[in-house]
RNA sequence: GCGAAAGUGGCGGAAUUGGUAGACGCGCUGGUUUUAGGUACCAGUAUCUUUGAUGUGGGGGUUCAAGUCCCCCCUUUCGCACCA
């Protein structure tokens, strides 16, 4: 065997004939990151089209806002799915890995506030910057595909899609409410509401109804919920998000007649049962019953007034001091025809339901605390279950009972339970016309109308009747105006008059000068991929239908509800106009944790605090290794620790990705990001830890470096293998197996490179220059550098040259697992005693049944003094692990 | 307030199906090489009152056996519909 044959792992890696190839001694990360880059650039190695020969495969990243610059979490979503990619590549896949910008927003124009400079302009440019930084990485991208939303030729099919839903009447138009700012004059969003003050202004925000379009989610709230159950790749926790947030529930829509008048107050209610327990019922503020209350009574006027004064957020609400006044209107009791006073309340939402609650103090919690604060009645209706009479310990004022139980003091039903209640009194108001059963859902309506600059134009216009017209597709792109200048208070296409006006069918007509909620973007982007660049409609159903549903997607547990409910809405609303054939957008999906970082302090003269950056701050250990203190590195005076926390600006603990880059390189930035924790936990940033990885890939290199020194080798023989060798090729195979696993089907990358620093670690005890022993060797460095290439591909596209390989790493097979390798002859297994600590280790044949592993653990001398004086009542035996004597 | 998670050495984390707690890395200790610092390499490192005992946020429970299952509590994080 004259030559090379370095292709243990697989015949169908093509290898060059003769010797290894030489190369440095020396781990350069920038020379071999470039001609990684150089090569995947110039043999466009990305580039990916339909493919009806291969598996598909289609990897998703939640794209960026192009906010200025890659910050930590990009890098770590962005990491993982090019790392899923590029081994799905490896296994043989036509794998699709596109990327784009979700690209309007607000940041952009308060960006063009601060820096006068137009949001199209400071967008572009963001996007310029982002990309060089994402191509630095090594990321995998078909650029080609390229999008952003912020661009007519994209927000130009989703103005069209949504004239589509118009006229298939899922869009309305309907008041909802906003933050105010009386003084700017202008909508604010909720992070623009600062303790209840516009941030820029400081006039207390205002809560005021303007008119808004709807798409109707509600609609599809059963097949959104009821498809849940298909995506059984998705995390239990994000489904279980989503169910509580659509919130089905079964209950009981009744009428209370309004005394003196025709009118009614509807209410829901999922509690039927305690309906003889109602002693108020709460309406909203903005109510229309209490708005014309209000207008002869001060008081209440004083108090609407009052509530106005807060944010519209629900966290808001549901954390305020709970506030009402008893508006003087009087409704009947459905059932017992009793007087019940109506109360505006500040927690019931307008938005939500009816606008009005009946209250039932005594069995629950908030109308309970609220009974309390006005001196409302309590009375109790429903009993426990086990004590239907002798309720003495249950003080129901003192606190609400709210499980469900026995009925009582409540006439006809009392004595029933809950459940049979619930039916009962469902049937009495049905009969009576006073009410009926309904399924309910906590999910509303999506509010599409956002009152800013930056978005895509809503393409509708307004005629002189007054009523509303989609705009054409002829018409469309509605183009937004790209060189503005903003005043910081009202969108350009507010303030110039001239550009709303336009003819519809040749009348004179009004554009609507609202944008969408940028949700909107990112509800369809997944599919725009598959034909980026189609002028000609919105997407290419044979291109979607191919790739689509994305195989696996990835992002921030923060999407867990809203933009990913979004996205499944519009899957099934683009499969029934016909543009896919699927149900479901997303198969697989992982959510990332958030990047964390140390924060540090030092108290200042007024109270206040100033933040030091982690990388100015030394940490000194005592001989333990415990930190005893923390001074900065530029005055070495002491500074506090207050833990660990997301990465922000307030607490100045950010750290840019870019300096990583250019002290280590893209690969360690890489392997620290996976390797620092499971990809769904939380990640603390260490620069100590980059270090520890940086030293990996150095040492990786160096045993490359060392093996190939030592020129060709010779073919593995299986059968001449001493034991040394035979341990290394265990180990070789057990860390395939391992991290296939791990990448494929848990994906844990913490787990899968530390199984490969186990190997390594071998690797580096391992001393044997025999023919046999540089082909085990070479098996080995073979499979470290196919296990790690997607993880950190620079220095593996180099490595896997160096091993004598003619083919990419990019395009090299996933190694298989040898099963002939694992075999092991004896396994240790431990002896317990009533459980608890190990009092024994023995080896035993891997293969030894229950009765020798029993007589081994019962004759091992360790053993025998513990038992003596004590009888054995039971022997555990788990074959291959352990033995439990029971003993007393 | 409501909904969802997380909590393991000095630190990040591992333990996949209830079966040897602490893999791997950081830090620390000692050593080798080096004029020195750094680097690199080797050995060690849960705690304690060490023939053994204790130990996975706290308290209870189930089991031959619990980080893992059940109940209660505490702390931290995420989401709450106009940040993306």
């Amino acid at each position: 065997m004259a030559h090379l044959k370095n292709t243990a792992l697989d015949p169908r890696h093509k290898s060059t004939e003769g010797c290894l190839r030489t190369m440095e001694e020396q781990y350069h990360p920038e020379k071999v990151e470039q001609e990684a880059r150089n090569y995947w650039d110039k043999n466009k190695s990305f580039k990916v089209v339909e493919d009806e020969s291969k598996e598909k495969y289609y990897c998703l990243s939640m794209f960026p806002y192009p906010s200025g610059k890659l910050h930590m979490g990009h890098v770590r979503n962005y990491t993982i799915g090019d790392v899923i990619s590029r081994y799905q590549r490896m296994q043989g896949k036509n794998v699709m890995q596109p990327m784009g910008w979700d690209a309007f927003g607000l940041p952009a124009e308060n960006a063009a506030i601060n820096n006068n400079v137009a949001p199209a302009k400071w967008t572009y440019e963001n996007i310029e910057y982002m990309k060089t930084q994402l191509k630095l990485l090594g990321f995998g991208y078909d650029w080609d595909r390229e999008l952003a939303t912020c661009r007519p030729d994209y927000y130009k099919w989703e103005q069209w899609f949504f004239t589509k839903l118009y006229e298939k009447g899922l869009v309305y138009k309907k008041n909802a409410t906003v933050n105010w700012d009386p003084v700017d004059q202008t909508v604010l969003a909720n992070e623009q509401v600062v303790d209840g003050k516009g941030w820029r202004s400081g006039a207390v925000v205002e809560r005021k109804e303007i008119p808004q379009w709807f798409i109707k989610i509600t609609d599809y709230a059963d097949e959104l919920l009821g498809d849940l159950d298909q995506l059984d790749e998705w995390p239990e926790q994000v489904k279980t998000m989503q169910r509580n947030w659509i919130g089905r529930s079964e209950g009981v829509e009744l009428n209370f007649a309004l005394k003196d008048s025709e009118e009614q107050l509807t209410v829901y209610t999922t509690r039927p049962d305690t309906l003889m327990g109602v002693t108020y019922v709460a309406i909203a503020a903005q109510h229309p019953l209490a708005l014309q209350q209000a207008e002869n009574n001060v008081e209440l006027s004083d108090f609407l007034g009052e509530c106005k004064n807060t944010k519209m957020a629900e966290a808001d609400m549901a954390t305020m001091e709970k506030k009402g006044l008893d508006t003087g209107l009087i409704v009947t009791h459905p059932i017992t025809g009793e007087d019940v006073p109506v109360w505006v309340a500040n927690f019931v939402l307008m938005d939500y339901g009816s606008g009005a609650v009946m209250s039932v103090p005594g069995h629950d919690d908030r109308d309970h605390e609220f009974a309390l604060s006005f001196g409302l009645p309590i009375k109790q209706v429903i009993s426990p279950i086990d004590s239907p009479k002798g309720d003495a310990e249950l003080d129901i004022q003192e606190s609400a009972y709210t499980e469900k139980g026995i009925l009582v003091s409540s006439g006809k039903f009392t004595g029933l339970t809950s459940e049979e209640a619930f039916n009962q009194i469902a049937e009495h108001l049905s009969e009576e016309g006073k009410g009926r059963k309904t399924v309910n859902f906590r999910l509303r309506d999506w509010g599409v109308s956002r009152q800013r600059y930056w978005g895509t134009p809503i393409p509708m216009v307004t005629l002189e009747d007054g009523s509303a017209a989609p705009v054409p597709l002829e018409d469309l792109p509605v183009e937004l105006p790209e060189d503005v200048e903003l005043d910081g208070v009202k969108s350009p296409i507010k303030s110039n008059p001239e550009w709303a006006k336009t003819t519809f069918n040749g009348q004179p007509a009004l554009r609507e000068t609202d944008t969408f909620d940028t949700f909107m973007e990112s509800s369809w982007y997944y599919a725009r991929y598959c034909s980026p660049n189609n002028s000609e409609a919105m997407l290419d159903s044979d291109a979607a239908n191919y790739w689509l549903p994305v195989d696996q997607y990835i992002g921030g547990i923060e999407h867990a509800i809203l933009h990913l409910l979004y996205a499944r809405f519009f899957h099934k609303l683009l499969r029934d106009v016909g543009l896919v054939n699927s149900d479901e957008p997303f198969k697989r999906l992982l959510c990332q944790g958030m990047v964390l970082a140390e924060t540090f302090y030092r108290e200042k003269d007024n109270g206040g605090k100033e933040w030091f950056s982690p990388q100015d701050i030394e940490t000194e250990h005592d001989s333990d290794g415990k930190v005893i203190r923390y001074k900065s590195i530029k005055d070495g005076k002491d500074v506090l620790h207050d833990g660990t926390g997301k990465m922000s600006k307030s607490k100045n603990n950010g750290i840019d990705p870019q300096t990583i880059i250019d002290k280590f390189g893209a690969d360690t930035v890489r392997l620290f990001m996976m390797f620092a924790a499971p990809p769904e936990q939380s990640l603390e940033w260490s620069d100590s830890a980059v270090e520890g990885s940086h030293r990996f890939l150095k040492r990786l290199w160096k045993a490359v470096h060392s093996h190939t020194e030592l020129g060709e080798v010779q073919a593995l023989d299986l059968t001449q293998l001493n034991d040394g060798q035979k341990a290394l090729r265990r180990k070789t195979h057990e860390t395939i197996s391992k991290v296939s696993d791990d990448i494929s089907r848990r994906l844990t990358f913490n787990t899968s490179i530390a199984a490969v620093m186990e190997l390594m670690n071998l690797v580096a005890k391992y001393k044997d220059d025999s023919e046999q022993g540089r082909a085990v060797l070479q098996e080995a460095l073979e499979a470290a550098i196919l296990l790690l290439s997607p993880i950190v591909p620079h220095v593996c596209h180099t490595l896997w040259e160096s091993l004598g390989h003619q083919d990419n790493v990019i395009d090299a097979v996933w190694p298989t697992v040898d099963e002939s390798a694992l075999t092991k002859d004896s396994i240790q297994i431990v002896i317990q005693v009533n459980g608890g600590k190990p009092r024994a280790k023995l080896d035993m044949p891997a293969d030894a049944d229950k009765e020798s592993m029993e007589s081994a653990a019962m004759s091992d001398e360790n053993i025998q003094k513990l038992l003596e004086g004590k009888t054995v009542r039971k022997v555990i035996v788990v074959p291959g692990r352990l033995v439990n004597i029971v003993a007393n």
